[in-house]
DNA sequence: CTGAAAGCGCTTACAG
DNA sequence: CTGAAAGCGCTTACAG
């Protein structure tokens, strides 16, 4: 059996009011004698008393425990792996004021009622950070289920509560180094549009292009091949030239053009050009050269954080919606081009 | 004001228990008659209740939830990644038992009572799950605050409510396949040892090694050059030859191994030989061809959720402790080699 | 099969 | 500055 309160007020010679104002202080009247005081703590010390969040949660009408709601497709179980990143800045946020941090996954939101998790059959959540895209029947639900809900990173942006990476800076920075460096063709990898795209997609696109036609050059455009397309492999190969550079959307994007240059024997950098609009965590190890847009996504996830404690507190109204900026990085995957014509 | 229990028996003109009994079946006697169980369905459907956790939680004295520990040392806030997949196995296999996973990181448990994370300062959690390797006075640390523990990639290995991928085994299918592809020179890379060794480090190692001598060949070894040691990148590109191939211990490893052989214009399996003892999700898509180990870490999530609630319910003794297999991929980073003497 | 009562361990007004 | 009481919303024996 764990201590309880009343045991610690008993061996303090207290009563239970006395302690709990002692652990928490705040509040209007905190004041507690310093004698009493003492003795208290030394009683909660004696006794290795922990308060039981369930008692307390259910005093305060509050569980001081948010939710952090991650993409989990249907047919692929893990999806975007960068989230993780963000879910750490998060959890680092928010556990800093006291809260819990606890996991959903999509697949919760959209069955039914009878089969949901607990974390939305019951209420245990005082809010929710939603960490990318969901479909939105999920986002209707949700702001149904759980009452303040954050959005990071999500196609839902709205004037308060919401929070993003400047997505078309991104790609401006992209298409910009690609232009500046002097590449004379410049493509752009696309994606097979899924059911719904995310809005960094569109956005990075939009970029790189302003960028690019700004420079007075034309934007091209090729489909990421798949493993097994063998064909769109060659054919994608045979684009790359030392004036050609590739821009990618993702980091993993990056690495499997890396990889099909390789399995020809292309190098970026020295065959071909290649910049990402993106980057990833532990890329200084993997791959330090690549010329990349960075973004800290564990910063992200601190300011989500911040977010999330604000609409808390103060309420939605009072917390305007942030984008986060972003910078390029020159690495040795793309490089400066010789003048054509005479200077 | 969220609906109450109380609200819902009222209107289903029943009282609370019985609106707890149809709510929560199991236990002894849960026979509800049949029509008292619809009205109170329908009472729950109108009144749109759900279940308050705490009030449950606190009744019950237990959370029906369960953290799980990353691993964040001081000076890295982010390591280990690969962990998220992990992480989100344990979300699935617990919260289809009806758990809520929270999430903790190692610093809380390192720092003093007075700011520690309330998911160890308080009573939240039924259990918790560690990932990976935590400094030996967090490990004492954790079992004196949380009851119940599993240790899953953890250098702590016990007849009981353990778990772990057999690394010894993920190393001799590496080197096994060094050898039998007839590679000359074989080295392994290793890293400078940090505080404390993972136990993967060395099983590996062991592994490769045993499987390297038995084929009569000699196991060179390597220390991963960091990003600006131009002299120790230099030295290990000098070692790579096509008859020589290189056993990288974590897939970061191989992608650093890469990006210097790319570097000085070299790819993995025309230059030179690569295998990796380890792997990553996404990787069938970042270099499909890698030669390597491959491990489901997500579902070494769902065993450590299973192994998790076999410890909730029938106690620690009665749980023993699981090691998990692993497979060669054969990729195109390593080449058979062709014979040297005659046949 | 169903209901009234007690209790889980806190916090929050409210008196002193 | 401190204490006694009521209440948070459930579940668990215990009677009927």
């Amino acid at each position: 059996m764990p201590v309880t309160m009343a045991q610690v007020a008993k061996l303090a010679g207290v009563s239970k009011p006395v302690v709990s104002k002692v652990l928490h202080g705040g509040g209007g009247n905190t004041r507690v004698g310093e004698e009493t005081r003492r003795r208290v703590l030394e009683a909660v010390r004696q006794t290795g008393y922990r308060p039981s969040a369930s008692a307390r949660a259910m005093a305060q009408r509050r569980s001081r425990q948010v939710g952090v709601l991650v993409p989990n497709n249907p047919g692929n179980r893990f999806t975007h792996p960068l989230a993780y990143e963000t879910i750490l800045g998060v959890n680092e946020g928010l556990q800093a004021a006291g809260y819990v941090v606890a996991l959903a996954r999509i697949d919760d939101v959209r069955r039914d009622l009878a089969d949901q998790s607990r974390v939305f059959k019951e209420h245990v959540l005082d809010g929710m950070i939603v960490l990318d895209s969901m479909p939105a029947d999920v986002e209707r639900r949700l702001e149904e289920l759980i009452g303040t809900v954050v959005w990071c990173d999500s196609n839902v942006w709205r004037e308060h509560g919401c929070l993003r990476r400047d997505e078309r800076e991104a790609g401006r920075l992209a298409g910009q180094a690609a232009a500046d460096l002097g590449y004379r063709r410049i493509t752009m990898m696309t994606y097979a549009p899924p059911h719904r795209v995310h809005f960094s997609a569109l956005e990075r696109y939009e970029g790189v292009r302003g960028a690019v036609t700004a420079a007075g050059l034309e934007l091209h455009e090729a489909l990421e091949p798949g493993i097994g397309e063998a064909a769109a492999r060659r054919e994608l190969v045979r684009t790359l030239r030392p004036d050609a550079v590739i821009v990618c959307n993702s980091i993993y994007q990056a690495h499997a053009v890396r990889d099909i240059a390789n399995e020809a024997g292309r190098v970026p950098g020295r065959d071909f050009g290649l910049i990402s609009c993106d980057d990833m965590h532990q890329l200084d190890r993997m791959w330090p050269g690549l010329t990349r847009v960075t973004f800290d996504r564990y910063q992200m996830g601190v300011e989500a954080a911040a977010l999330m404690r604000c609409v808390l507190d103060r309420g939605r109204r009072a917390c305007p919606s942030v984008r986060l900026p972003c910078r390029l990085v020159a690495g040795d995957t793309a490089r400066r081009q010789p003048r054509s014509a005479g200077r």
